[in-house]
DNA sequence: AATATTTACACCCTTTAAGGTATAATTATA
DNA sequence: TATAATTATACCTTAAAGGGTGTAAATATT
């Protein structure tokens, strides 16, 4: 499978960082999850475990959580 | 991590399964998952990968998405 | 434009998720 | 309650995710 930094999570993760004013060193220091990792994470890789996304997404009050497919389509819609 | 049975993700497939008359054997067929996957992400294995759940949950129409916790908490709270 | 900061890419290593299969336990059905 | 079907547990193997670090590219700052 591909990359695709416009995948929901790279969206949400790089979004909420920026609005954080953080740099991806601080988010890793500060979620635990190594530097590598949110990278990978920003720009869509494919492939991630959950609990990892999750350290990070529980940062910003968030989970990986199932949506239906719709919502997830108007979402990435809503640019 | 501990396993957790009533997960939302465990939940949510175990729910759509049941409610679409689907064994696990059928259903591990169906979306190409391994059975023991299946099994896995029922019983709230806490570490899987995003591809495989969403392999799974694209079957039911979902997909994975960062939402809110106060989302999730209220639909654990639904029980 | 020069310098500093931030982000992206490449290497190797360790850990572990996922699959297959075989067996046991649980649940449903006759 | 037997018997069949479904689900759960245990073993091993293979593939790849995640981490650390060093370097290059891109972005921001002065």
């Amino acid at each position: 499978m591909e990359w695709d930094r416009e995948n929901t999570i790279a969206q949400f993760v790089r979004d909420r960082r920026k609005k954080a004013n953080l740099t991806q060193v601080e988010l890793s220091d500060f979620t635990g999850v190594g530097l590598r990792f949110v990278r990978e994470l920003e720009q869509g890789k494919p492939n991630v475990m959950t609990d990892k996304v999750n350290q990070v997404l529980l940062f910003f009050g968030h989970t990986l959580t199932p949506t239906p497919i719709s919502d997830e389509t108007r979402r990435n819609l809503g640019k």
